[in-house]
DNA sequence: CAGATTAAATGGAGCGCTCCAGAAACACGA
DNA sequence: TCGTGTTTCTGGAGCGCTCCATTTAATCTG
């Protein structure tokens, strides 16, 4: 009723529904299908509609879709620190996945929590997201407080009730780092670990490889998480309690580049002198200057598991939760050599 | 009218404004005012409807806040590509002036469109951003459509009218650089750069330094953008043209990174036998493999720069257009020295 | 070619908020 | 006690869509 008597849009308006609708000469439910992209539209009048919204550079609300939809075919990632490039695969592979099915992909960083926003989840739940990706480690509140379906991405400490898990299989990756040194000829082989899900795994791997093989597992910690100081800090001890190491195998490829700085200062060449192995495949292990052997924990196919997941939940909540891992695999580069 | 008989939230529906009233007694209007923390507001009822908010575990719908008062109150920001890490700290000054303000962040990328979308600006205005901040090369698609405040970060080749800019200075910055070189006493000094403007500029400050001090400017372009390969490739081609150089200053840390790989594999050390000095200050400078010497863009400062000038055009929308240049540093570490 | 079937298009009723004009409650001095 | 401000609080009217039950048009079938 209220828009029966327009026949022109008032300028300075944002043009609404029923402006495209008048302006193509139909009414605004089949403006809404041309917009969503619904089968059963006529191709003549699909044309007018898309010529009309041209016309009047119309752009949809995304709010009033939201609102009457009481969804926003979005899929909101949580992410831990922008640093860390392992989330770039990610979001691409959940971007592939979902996109052609109209979702899009919205990312929140813990660290930008607006007013009353207690989580990063809050912000998305208030944006109504029809899904949830979980990709940092998980705390009570976060989870408490999620209502839609959720897969965690990567391996972590926390489980989340009723969420799905899509990784790489960390624990097969430290295996195949530490397989790939021993099958070099290292007997001497350490590890530069960190704190979180994924580097205990990856350390897992090492040791049930190195014990398997019937070495000893030497292992140092940094101080602080994953970063490229730790990885300095930890293989500088590494080095310094065992002279004789001829290869290290560093959690993740930031670590790597820290080992490499240790190596330096120590007056070790890679890989003459030490082996050196990452693991994530990030744009740095590619470099010139490390040329990195390192694992790919296929994260692109991580993402696209995770839509898959959150797919599945979507369309029956009551699917049983399961946990999938994606095979990484061993990407050599010139950083690992036979030992001296 | 719909509401008026409502007493009890319906179970399995999610709570709304009138389930949070009703729960503490007043109106959805009074409950509204507590939602954006207006004053105004007794103390009394305050906390009351902030307890029912907590016991319904009440959460706004931003689809409907959006819709209702034609604004999001969030800033939409258009990114290039999460590998370049130097977003990072310009999103983290954005947050930090934004956030106080009731203001979100959102991030769009423009690989990432949805269906219908034509430039990742859309996506934005479908969402009734109150702003947007262009942290990427602009195209004439994309300003055509934009009808909020803008403001384009960083210095680009393409002018969008009626944008203000915020950017540090790199003019100022490769004049910097290029002045620690020449300083610490080197002579033949190579620039490494790249496409786009902000690589121009650096470009150009580090051409008029030489010239002015009477040295010979020698700079090599790779052949993509500004990625380590370029950088590794245009320094392998400027050390093979001149084998009397004694410094490199890249455009960026990234390209910096390849210059170090190509340094190396011509056996040249740094800083002994070879200068080299980054631009951005990204965590890849502070490596101990590197320990670059850098340029500081103080891309947080360009995050406030950029969220002042949006509010100022947001209060008035005819505020004139202006350019904000932040002024860069120096970064010391141990990739520069003075020549053998 | 009438009747049945299918395809295409429509109007109305919300979704959950914000904004605004005005009502109610409170304060205070004459 | 009563005006007269000054706070504080309230109900109504949308915002621009989607969804659904229907209507209308097109197509088929014997």
């Amino acid at each position: 009723m209220r828009h029966n008597g327009r026949v022109t849009q008032e300028i300075g308006k944002r043009p609404n529904i029923y402006d495209v609708a008048s302006a193509a000469g139909v009414s605004k439910s089949l403006v809404s299908l041309v917009l969503r992209g619904a089968p059963g539209v006529s191709p003549a009048r699909r044309a007018a509609v898309e010529e009309a919204i041209e016309r009047l550079n119309y752009r949809p609300s995304r709010a009033a879709a939201t609102l009457a939809g009481n969804r926003s075919r979005t899929i909101g990632v949580v992410l831990d620190d922008y640093r860390n490039l392992w989330f770039v695969d990610l979001l691409a592979g959940l971007h592939d996945r979902l996109a052609p099915l109209g979702f899009r992909v919205a990312v929140a960083d813990p660290s930008f929590n607006a007013h009353l926003d207690r989580t990063p989840v809050d912000g998305l739940l208030s944006m109504r997201v029809d899904g949830v990706v979980i990709a940092t480690e998980p705390t009570e509140e976060m989870f408490a407080a999620v209502d839609v379906p959720a897969v965690v991405a990567g391996n972590r400490d926390m489980v989340v009730p009723g969420a799905d898990i899509v990784a790489n299989d960390d624990v097969m990756g430290g295996r195949l780092a530490t397989e790939h040194l021993i099958g070099l000829g290292h007997r001497e082989i350490g590890h530069v670990t960190g704190a979180g899900g994924a580097a205990r795994l990856r350390a897992q791997g090492f040791d049930a490889m190195m014990r398997g093989s019937g070495l000893r597992p030497q292992v140092a910690q940094g101080q602080g998480l994953t970063m490229e100081s730790d990885g300095y800090e930890a293989a500088l001890r590494l080095l310094e309690e065992n002279p004789s190491l001829t290869a290290i195998f560093a959690a993740n490829d930031t670590m790597a580049l820290g080992a490499a700085g240790a190596a330096r200062d120590r007056g070790r060449r890679i890989p003459e002198d030490l082996s050196l192995i990452g693991y994530d495949n990030s744009p740095l292990a590619s470099a010139n200057l490390l040329r990195l052997t390192t694992i790919d924990g296929r994260n692109r196919q991580v993402g696209d598991g995770a839509a898959e997941a959150l797919l599945e939940r979507m369309k029956d909540p009551a699917t049983p939760v399961h946990t999938k891992l994606v095979e990484p695999e061993l990407v050599l580069r010139a950083s690992t050599a036979a030992p001296a």
